[in-house]
DNA sequence: AGCCCGTTTGACAGCGTTGTCAGATCCTTT
DNA sequence: AAAGGATCTGACAACGCTGTCAAACGGGCT
């Protein structure tokens, strides 16, 4: 069983081939009835247009790339966010016929940049979906733009001037979370930072000053603890937290797996949540549902995100026109169990 | 800054475009000296193959595609599979120069065959990786072997003759780990099963009884119980075990997420564990580590069985003379604290 | 020197598309 | 009926590489 080519198609609808190639792309301009004879033949032999000569021939590739930090190379577990990701990436893919192809980039290699290079000049994706930290790297940024190749961050901050990117509300929707435990009537919150490097994680401690202000509540160092993202890093932040004097009564975690480890470490002490104790997190990993208790958390529309992100590229004219500007797509709270009155 | 092809190398090294690709593709004679000063412009260039037009010309397109039950159709966190999986076809591409092209496929969709043949036809993937329980479906292998494109296979049972596929020791494994929870003691372990269309689950279950039968144990129907792979049915199952007359002492369930419902279901009814009740699961997901007490499971090599069928891939000659018989990884067992000696 | 044979090199024709541009066709309008 | 302009169509040259095949080269023999 041998694939049909344009020829094929051109020869059974009795028009040349470019015509048959104006009625794949669509193009203005072919008479319906043509259209029509053409579209036949394209289904009765089952055509479809061979990508790499379209690639070849038009420098268009039909590939989107997802560029994101080589998972491996953590601890935790950040495929749950990969994965929704390129969920989103996908849908916007499938939408316009577009296939995925994604890079695991370790940014930590001194070669990080050679390899972004060989993807671009091999394979020439349409454009590259940058995830997070690695958006916010100038190195990786300016190795893709230094190609010309159209790129969306998804990350806040600014590294590249007004290139399109989409965000989430971090430092917003953490405020929100934050008022939210003070309306239980928690007067002490702890906060848990996580990786410095993630400018992300920055705009949620914000957030969270933001909320202990909108909320008439003092801000203290104390309850301030310094951790890496990772599970192990909650525990040992929830264990100093809550052995202060007066410990806090609630605690937010920059992330989840962190705000897993303070339950851990409540948990070892014998600590009730949420009666005594309430934890909340960010990210919404699968593990916030399956923990028991539940975890009370902040959601973000990663998937969206993602699709927004790769559907701009999709459908940018190729002048970069569409690819300007900040897309802002609001996370929310998923308030769970975790979290309930102070206690008195 | 524009993109240097073959020709410039060849102007540059001062020999013909065919002796650059000679070089580029390793082939055999080639003049030593002839080829590093080859190489030399290849470096000073920056030069990079144009990944289009090697495929259109040789029919090889460096791409290996990755097929895969699509996850948002579950509710079940499938993202931690596929992620391990990726890294594993990833390591693979990486090593020779490989990219990788992911394609969720919903085997639900009438058309699901239909898009794994545009994929085919279109991007021209030298190999595809199928994981289960695509792997296992006929409708959709044979939608891709009647296009003539190799395959492997990730899962066990026989779908089409000899094809090479990678597998683990579902039922040794799940053999050995019944003997261990016999080792401590425990004369009622129950066992909860899963989706019955994944085939892996069928012989984790026939793992589970030559277990018993090996450690003398006898088999009872009551001790089995019908969940559906998810958190929730392991809650139902967990707690219509628990309110046997003589309950379990030991549950083993054929997923993580069915071990957590049940360990939850335990923890609702104040049954310590691993003190009254021991609870075993398998995938050795994320979650596994993180609850709380850790959970004993089984680990399969995902990402190793994804990048032994990815090189197999990129390694067939093209005759797929390599691609047959069967490769078995063996999966381990994981003991953490999640089970103990039984109670007296 | 002449011959043979294995090694090394290059010319050139594809691979299946799209872009360019000129030619053919169809309406309007006069 | 002719002219003019918009609309439609096709011939042909790219795109950057590999495969084929023939030519050139380089020893080791007579």
């Amino acid at each position: 069983m041998v694939k049909a080519t344009i020829d094929d198609v051109a020869k059974l609808a009795g028009v040349s081939i470019k015509t048959v190639s104006r009625v794949v792309n669509r193009e203005q301009n072919v008479r319906e009835s043509t259209r029509e004879r053409v579209q036949q033949a394209i289904a009765q032999l089952n055509y479809r247009p061979n990508l790499s000569a379209r690639n070849l021939a038009s420098q268009r590739s039909h590939l989107i790339g997802l560029v994101y930090d080589d998972p491996s190379a953590y601890e935790i577990p950040s495929g749950g966010f990969i994965i929704r990701m390129q969920q989103g990436v996908l849908r916007a893919c499938a939408a316009a016929d577009y296939e995925l192809l994604i890079h695991p980039c370790n940014y930590r290699h001194r070669n990080a940049g050679d390899k972004l290079h060989a993807l671009i000049d091999q394979v020439r994706p349409d454009g590259i979906v940058l995830a997070a930290p690695l958006s916010n790297m100038p190195r990786i940024v300016n190795a893709i733009t230094a190609k010309g190749t159209p790129l969306v961050r998804m990350s806040p901050g600014e590294v590249n001037g007004d290139q399109y990117k989409v965000v989430t509300n971090d430092r917003e929707v953490c405020a929100e979370m934050t008022r939210y435990l003070a309306s239980l009537g928690h007067r002490r919150i702890a906060f848990v930072t996580g990786h410095r490097s993630h400018k992300a994680i920055k705009y949620r401690f914000l957030g969270y000053k933001d909320g202990l202000e909108q909320s008439g509540l003092p801000f203290s160092k104390d309850l301030v603890c310094s951790g890496d993202n990772s599970f192990g890093s909650g525990e040992a932040c929830g264990d100093s937290l809550l052995s202060l004097d007066t410990p806090p009564t609630a605690v937010f975690a920059a992330n989840d797996d962190m705000a897993a480890g303070i339950m851990r470490a409540a948990d070892r002490r014998g600590i009730d949540i949420p009666d005594q104790l309430s934890v909340v997190g960010f990210d919404d990993i699968t593990l916030a549902r399956q923990i028991y208790p539940s975890l009370t958390t902040i959601r973000q529309p990663l998937s969206n995100m993602a699709e927004r992100a790769a559907h701009a590229l999709i459908n940018d004219p190729g002048d970069g026109s569409k690819l300007k500007g900040t897309d802002v797509v609001p996370s929310k709270l998923m308030i769970r169990e975790s979290t309930g009155p102070a206690p008195a």
